[in-house]
DNA sequence: GGACGAATTGTTAGCGGTAACGGTGGCTCG
DNA sequence: CGAGCCACCGTTACCGCTAACAATTCGTCC
């Protein structure tokens, strides 16, 4: 028997899903892709096919012929290692589905010379569009490099919706008030907040739907200790400290991220004091450090892969616009968060029982 | 001016560097993958028009002419979220090199049914190997769901050589025994191990390596104690509270990873004892986890994303072989670990002074 | 009932590379 | 000195899919 033609592996294409449904194969491509201006009939027919072929697209080829992106470049700048794992998980599910690839490019050291720099890798390659998790979603530099190469890109969990990007990210400031809100209602009167970096618009945020919580109960905000953070675990035993050393030190803290809860919690331990029944500390992020720690964290859920997908799904449609020549919108997308209570988080110490029915553990 | 015929991005193709060297499409082919059977003067003449125009050839038509393997699976079972970032980073790398995608597929669950059931789905899509790193590497229904679908694959830092597949690892008995030792140059005579899961080979290799340092040294093992953990964070906590519950607590613990570490010093924390003054704790990994503690965890580094990268690599070598019909050797690659000292370890309470030099801290 | 626009489908020509094979030219060897 | 062989390079024909356009069908309206 002779061979076909090349070397032809057992690969069901979209010839053979043609042949089978007795249709041509742009009508399959069509039926594969959207589907639009193909009869019902028709698409059922090779819907049928595809399935009794077992038929799956070849991504190389698809993206060959379309002309597609093929290089999306993801920069960052060491998230904790829970957050990245997460985010490469959605990003690269996005990125199988699309046929391109995810060019990853670590990007050390925070001034603003290294950050150029690692941007300007990406210009050397054929990057054709990069996604900026947190903390490099609002770096200046990055961004700036970024416009004067040309290269769209798409920034993830900023505070604030953007002025000249795509961006994905959930409402801080909601999530941060429903958080706040779940410990008044468990008695808390006396709150500890830790603020997040500074240079991230969603620390901001976070505050501020604390700030709002907290007037919304009719409580007065001045008498709720506030301590600077950076996100870091260091910087959260500093302000553990600092809210602890206090001479009225508060019943719950709540951190603006896991990692600063953590640390929270390891100072309260070092002082003799029980989680949660001495003091509640809550946190924010989910990361895995917040059930690998015990007790394990009360804290708000980002749908961190679901947020890396729709932020390359984003940038692809920025792209393909982009190539079409139509100038499309900025767009933005605000996900859902969800508040995890875990075990980290109870009434304040001499209630007699929580203000608030209790609500379900995961 | 008419454009050249389709939609023609402004990308430097094959065509374009040929012209400028004065060669045909082919030779510059040769050139960039290999370049067998290419002049000197010649391959000099394309590599110059290569860096010229700046010339990278597009990985989607690569793989669809060469009719390369384009998807890849990678089944995860929730290792530490370090871990698992560590890995995609290094598996990226080499997936984007290689011109193929990663496929990843979560297998939550310990039961054999779950495993195979999470196999399967890659059987069914068109995943042309398969990439497990630990638990799964020697998971036996997932191997043997594997073997009959076909399917080639390659564990990850299985502890012992492979039978029937390929490897990639360190060599966890000897890693183990350069930590025991350095435990014991610090003066540590008394030195508590936690062993890993069982259900690991590399588990018995740790404790090998631990068993022939102290027995190198001279010392009993017997005198040792040792007690069983499986890897998460909880099992260290019951580990490290029957060693130090122990009529003559050990003056060190020895943690088979860095989570139980993590918990031990945890539980050290709790009972009052500073670490490392009164007692040493060190790990294994070098997970994110070590540095976001505090103390700081002196541990043992894998060099994950390299090995991830090596697996990848020996996986499509093997891919290719197949399909070229020789039959290549199963092959096992050993990469190199690295002791990493921080501050959870200094010498045991009431030693005049280490029994060795100090080592440099990173 | 025929003209006509919209909806649906087919045809053609590649996307950018590379396998396979065919042709040089130079060198060895009988 | 011609056969034979090898190192080197070019030609051809695709890989599997889809943009662009051509062709066909279909309904609709006067």
């Amino acid at each position: 028997m002779s061979r076909p033609s090349r070397r032809s592996r057992g690969t069901v294409t979209v010839q053979d899903v043609a042949r089978e449904a007795g249709v041509s194969a742009m009508t399959v491509s069509r039926v594969v892709n959207g589907g639009s201006n193909v009869r019902e009939t028709t698409r059922h027919a090779v819907l049928e096919a595809i399935a009794k072929l077992n038929y799956s697209p070849n991504s190389a080829a698809r993206s060959l012929a379309a002309g597609e992106a093929t290089q999306i470049g993801l920069l960052y700048s060491n998230p904790s290692a829970a957050y990245l794992s997460q985010f490469l998980i959605g990003a690269l599910a996005a990125a199988r589905r699309a046929g391109c690839h995810l060019v990853l490019e670590a990007c050390e050291g925070e001034r603003a010379d290294e950050q150029a720099e690692a941007t300007r890798q990406f210009a050397a390659t054929s990057v054709e569009g990069v996604i900026l998790p947190p903390p490099l979603s609002e770096a200046a530099p990055v961004r700036a490099e970024l416009e004067t190469a040309g290269i769209p890109w798409v920034s993830v969990a900023m505070g604030l919706p953007p002025e000249r990007s795509l961006n994905v990210r959930i409402d801080d400031a909601a999530a941060s008030a429903a958080m706040t809100k779940h410990l008044l209602d468990m008695g808390h009167r006396n709150i500890g907040f830790i603020r997040g970096n500074p240079n991230q618009t969603s620390s901001a945020e976070r505050h501020r739907g604390f700030v709002e919580a907290i007037e919304a109960a009719g409580l007065d905000v001045k008498a709720m200790p506030v301590e600077q953070g950076y996100f870091t675990f260091r910087s959260g035993i500093v302000a553990a400290e600092r809210l602890l050393d206090r001479k009225n030190p508060p019943t719950a803290i709540f951190a603006s991220n896991d990692d600063m809860a953590a640390a929270a919690v390891g100072v309260a331990h070092r002082r003799g004091l029980h989680v949660p029944q001495d003091i509640s500390i809550v946190g924010f992020d989910d990361t895995a450090l917040a059930t690998t720690m015990w007790p394990e964290l009360t804290t708000v859920r980002q749908p961190i892969a679901a947020m890396a997908e729709s932020a390359l799904t984003l940038l692809l449609a920025r792209l393909r616009a982009h190539r079409a020549g139509t100038n499309d919108k900025l767009e933005e997308q605000v996900l859902d968060f969800e508040l995890i209570q875990r075990e980290s988080c109870g009434p304040p110490p001499g209630a007699g029982k929580p203000a608030a029915g209790r609500a379900a553990r995961r």
